[in-house]
DNA sequence: TTGACACATAAGAATATTCATATATAGTAT
DNA sequence: ATACTATATATGAATATTCTTATGTGTCAA
């Protein structure tokens, strides 16, 4: 843990405020969390490991994917998501690690 | 770095989830970072760092205040913030520390 | 008490988010 | 081509967020 604390530049503040808007959301920060665990998982076994309607997980999916957060990839009828943002599995395991989440 | 990776409950979610959108706002996360960096910080000096009207530094810090991630303190006329959520500093670190922020 | 300064709050408009419903698209098998 | 499954998208209603403007409150000094 470096404890140079330099002011963050404003590119860099609103970059690390889109991320963070973008996993503080319920539905999100679970599908982060299921994703950390698994690696990766498709939009069925999302929608029914949390118990929300298709349409919903498609779009915190994509809403995700447009932000950078997650990735996808098509397998035959199948589209896998993964997590794309080191960043967001640094804040992840900091949770995990620091907060007693 | 623990690599456990035990499910977040519900609950955990949901509040790992309003602290991380709590934060997740550029003006919140620029108060964040100044508070990080000088420890506590009184309304009028955060306003004019950030080049903020007076009613949205307070509104922002109320906020921030009410969901638990800051606390005040009261010197004279002065208001003083400061952080007092931990997993707060935790999730500025891990940013400055892992993603070149 | 009055004035000045620091901060908080109320109210509302503009905008953004979230979810539900319905429909569309893509891939696969028959 | 048709049917079926998986996923995406369009639309809109309900709600939440953000900012601005205006006003209120607290503290201190004269």
């Amino acid at each position: 843990m470096t404890e140079s604390r330099k002011k963050l530049d404003v590119s860099a503040v609103r970059t690390a405020a889109a991320m963070l808007k973008c996993i503080g959301h319920p539905v999100r920060l679970q599908i982060i969390d299921l994703l950390d665990r698994t690696g990766e998982r498709n939009v069925t076994a999302i929608q029914e490991e949390l118990g929300i309607e298709q349409a919903v997980a498609s779009q915190h999916l994509n809403l995700m994917q447009d932000k950078g957060v997650l990735i996808s990839r098509r397998d035959g009828v199948n589209v896998y998501y993964r997590i794309d943002d080191p960043r967001v599995t640094e804040v992840i395991y900091c949770i995990h690690d620091h907060c007693d989440l």
